[in-house]
DNA sequence: GTCTATAGGCAGATAGAC
DNA sequence: GTCTATCTGCCTATAGAC
């Protein structure tokens, strides 16, 4: 292989991997249906015509940020197990998956805007919306589904239960993007939490049988 | 009053009246963002100039819309009192305020539409979505800093639980708007209520006394 | 107030030289 | 692969006749 095509290869994924940077840069300051891709290659400081042999468009350009995103997520989840046998009735746990799922977005802020914006931009009648909540929610869906089965009785549908959380979860993360107070409220994992575990009666003292 | 002008305000009220309804339509089938004004004008069989003598443009027309809702509401509830000492922990009574609350957005299905999607297209920068939350969710918020005042302990900050809840019913009754499964579930409202009551643990035998 | 016609401004996408 | 230049279509908004 000549040193002409590796050279060739280095600079195509420096190009790419600028219009992803500059990418991020723009949907966290303007948001992604602002962002023209215009304005993705002048940020990056590449010619318009050089956005499309990388990507087809903006939102295949966003797949491919979802992609390393996700990519980067199973990178540092590496060797943890994760069976579905947690418990999310079991406040320690339900707290631990709130908070990776927040972080996460807090993290990935252009990513989890851009991915919200792109689901509601969307024809309504494409059902985009309940399919990204359920894809996002999967998990969730699979820890309730075993509490069924186990036996424990849930207010719902463990599929429409998992996506009410999500949809809690995403819309305020989105909310949430422009701090109301200034600063980002330090409390939401804990608040949602006991939300979701006890809503909003509150944790109250069990009968000491199952009755 | 001459004859012609009135005939002239009529007329107007009536091109105005298309408009709106046009939209309406629009909005539904093909939904907010991606209905053009053209389009509009197109399904009330006016001009596209006629548009403008009416409103400034499309945001406007939604909030006439918006208006038109209230007012509707206003008047089914007249008369009817609404304390501010409602207590949500009581299932009838935060039953009743998610079924009007999801009744209205099933009734309003142009408008819950284009009103979630403008919120969430507007640049995130502006707090436009935090803002929508907090005041579609004021009446909720009034209950639970009632609540609070009795001594009742939340899972947090009344305004945050409250958007919230808000979250959760926006953004589902979005996602919703095509049925997965063809028809439209019909327990919703029993779900978010159960959940939103006694969360992921479900009602509970409560100890007899309040140790 | 309503119409027709059109100005004007993007922004997406491609052609062709290098 | 990257650039410059441009074409194209779409949509907002206005001007001017009726």
């Amino acid at each position: 292989m000549p040193q002409g095509s590796v050279s060739r290869k280095v600079r195509a994924a420096q190009t790419r991997a600028a219009l992803l940077d500059a990418a991020r840069g723009l949907f966290s300051e303007r948001g992604y249906l602002n962002t023209k891709i215009t304005d993705i290659t002048a940020a990056a400081g590449r010619s318009t015509g050089s956005f499309y042999e990388h990507f087809a468009g903006k939102e295949e350009l966003l797949q491919a940020l979802l992609a390393e995103m996700e990519g980067a997520i199973d990178t540092r989840m590496r060797g943890l197990e994760h069976p579905r046998d947690h418990d999310l009735t079991d406040r320690e746990q339900l707290r631990d998956h709130l908070d990776v799922a927040w972080t996460v977005m807090r993290q990935n802020r252009p990513v989890a805007l851009a991915l919200f914006q792109a689901m509601v931009a969307d024809d309504p009648g494409t059902g985009r919306a309940w399919r990204d909540l359920r894809e996002q929610t999967s998990t969730i869906r699979e820890h309730l589904e075993y509490l069924v089965e186990r036996g424990h009785r849930l207010p719902g549908d463990p599929e429409f239960v998992a996506a009410s959380m999500g949809a809690m979860l995403v819309t305020l993360n989105y909310a949430l993007l422009t701090p109301p107070g200034g600063e980002d409220a330090p409390d939401v994992v804990d608040t949602l939490t006991d939300l979701l575990l006890y809503g909003l009666t509150g944790p109250a003292p069990r009968a000491a049988d199952g009755t």
